[in-house]
DNA sequence: ATAGGGTTATCC
DNA sequence: GGATAACCCTAT
C-alpha cells in the first residue's frame, strides 16, 4: 500500500497504518523503523501546528466575545441613563404642575426595578447607584433619595409591608383596593380604576395617567362608564372611592343582545359585541354575558 | 375569551 | 330589607 497516497485523504487511516507498519514483527528490531519514526515526528508536528492553529482561533473568538460583552455594557448603562434622566424630566414637571406633589403619589416608585436576576455581576447593582460611572453618581445618588428602594424605603407605597407591593400581579386587587381605601394617604386608589384586570375594562379608559401624572388617555368617546366620576387612574383628583355607577341597559340593547345570541349562539359574547359596537358602547363581552344571565334568570329565556 | 361566583347599587 | 341589575373578580 502506498501510504503516501493516501495519507492526505485519510489522515487517521495513515495513522492507524503508521503505528501498523511501525509495530510490525518484521521492522521491529531491524532498523527500518527509522523512517517511520521520521514520519511520526512530521506528525506530531502537525499535529503540534494544528493545536496552535485551534488556539489562535479560540483566542479570536474570546476576543469577539469580550468585545461584544463590553458593547452590551455600554448599552446597558445607557438604558439605565436614559431612563434615570427621564424619571428627572417628569419629576420636575410634575412638581411644576402640581407644587407639593410627592413622587411616591405618583407612582413613581415603580422605577426601582430591580436588575435581571440572570445578569452576572449586576445582583448588587441598582437603578440608580451606577457604581462604575462616577461622573453620574451625584445624579443617581440623588435620584436614589427621591425614589428609594423598597427595600429600604419608608414610604408606604413603595414599603414592602404595603399591600400594594404584597402583590406583585396585582391579583387580588379587590383586597388591595380596599386597604387602599382604608388607608390615611391622600392619595387613595379607587377601586375601580387603575386596577383594570384581563383587559376587560382596557378598551374603555376612563383616564390613563402616565408615570409624570399626565393624563393620557380621557377620550372625547367616553361613555357613561368612562370618567363618569372625574376619577383618574391613580386617585389623584376627586378620590371617590364608590363603585361604579350602573348603566341600566336599554331595550335597544336588550333585543340587540337577545338578536346577537339568536344569530352567533349563546357565549359568542365578542362577536355579538363586535356585531353592534355602536349601540353596545360602553358594555364589555363581560357585560353582555351577565345581562343575558339576569334575562335568562328572570324572563325564562 | 368565557363562565360563574361574589359584591354593590338601585329600586320597591 | 329583599329582589334585581349591574359590576367586579378569578379560574379555566
Amino acid at each position: 500500500m502506498n501510504l503516501e497516497h493516501w495519507r492526505p485523504r485519510l489522515g487517521f487511516y495513515w495513522v492507524h497504518s503508521f503505528w501498523k507498519n511501525l509495530q510490525h514483527p518484521l521492522l521491529l528490531g531491524s532498523g527500518a523503523c527509522e523512517p517511520n519514526l521520521r514520519r511520526f515526528e512530521q506528525l506530531e508536528g502537525a499535529l503540534r501546528a494544528s493545536q496552535s492553529e485551534l488556539q489562535n482561533i479560540l483566542d479570536v473568538k474570546i476576543a469577539e466575545v469580550k468585545r461584544s460583552v463590553v458593547v452590551l455594557e455600554d448599552a446597558h448603562h445607557s438604558l439605565k441613563k436614559l431612563v434615570k434622566d427621564q424619571a428627572e424630566v417628569c419629576k420636575q414637571h410634575v412638581r411644576l404642575k402640581n407644587p407639593g406633589t410627592t413622587s411616591q403619589c405618583l407612582g413613581l416608585s415603580v422605577f426601582n426595578l430591580r436588575p435581571l436576576a440572570h445578569a452576572p455581576g449586576l445582583e448588587d447593582d441598582n437603578m440608580y447607584e451606577d457604581k462604575e460611572r462616577p461622573s453620574s453618581n451625584a445624579h443617581c445618588s440623588q435620584l436614589s433619595s427621591e425614589y428609594p428602594h423598597p427595600s429600604n424605603s419608608q414610604d408606604p407605597y413603595s414599603s414592602p409591608s404595603h399591600p400594594l407591593l404584597l402583590d406583585p400581579g396585582l391579583h387580588n386587587t379587590k383586597e388591595t383596593a380596599r386597604a387602599l381605601e382604608s388607608s390615611s394617604s391622600p392619595s387613595k386608589i379607587t377601586s375601580r380604576v387603575g386596577f383594570m384586570h384581563g383587559g376587560q375594562r382596557e378598551k374603555r379608559p376612563f383616564q390613563e395617567i402616565d408615570l409624570c401624572g399626565e393624563v393620557l388617555i380621557c377620550n372625547s368617546e367616553q361613555t357613561v362608564r368612562e370618567c363618569k366620576h372625574g376619577e383618574s387612574l391613580l386617585g389623584i383628583g376627586s378620590g371617590s372611592t364608590q363603585r361604579q355607577t350602573q348603566k341600566k341597559w336599554s331595550n335597544e340593547e336588550v333585543e340587540l343582545l337577545k338578536r346577537g345570541v339568536q344569530e352567533h349562539g349563546k357565549g359568542h359574547w365578542k362577536k355579538i359585541l363586535n356585531d353592534n359596537a355602536d349601540a353596545f358602547r360602553g358594555r364589555t363581552e363581560v357585560d353582555l354575558k351577565d345581562k343575558w344571565r339576569n334575562l335568562e334568570k328572570y324572563e325564562r329565556l
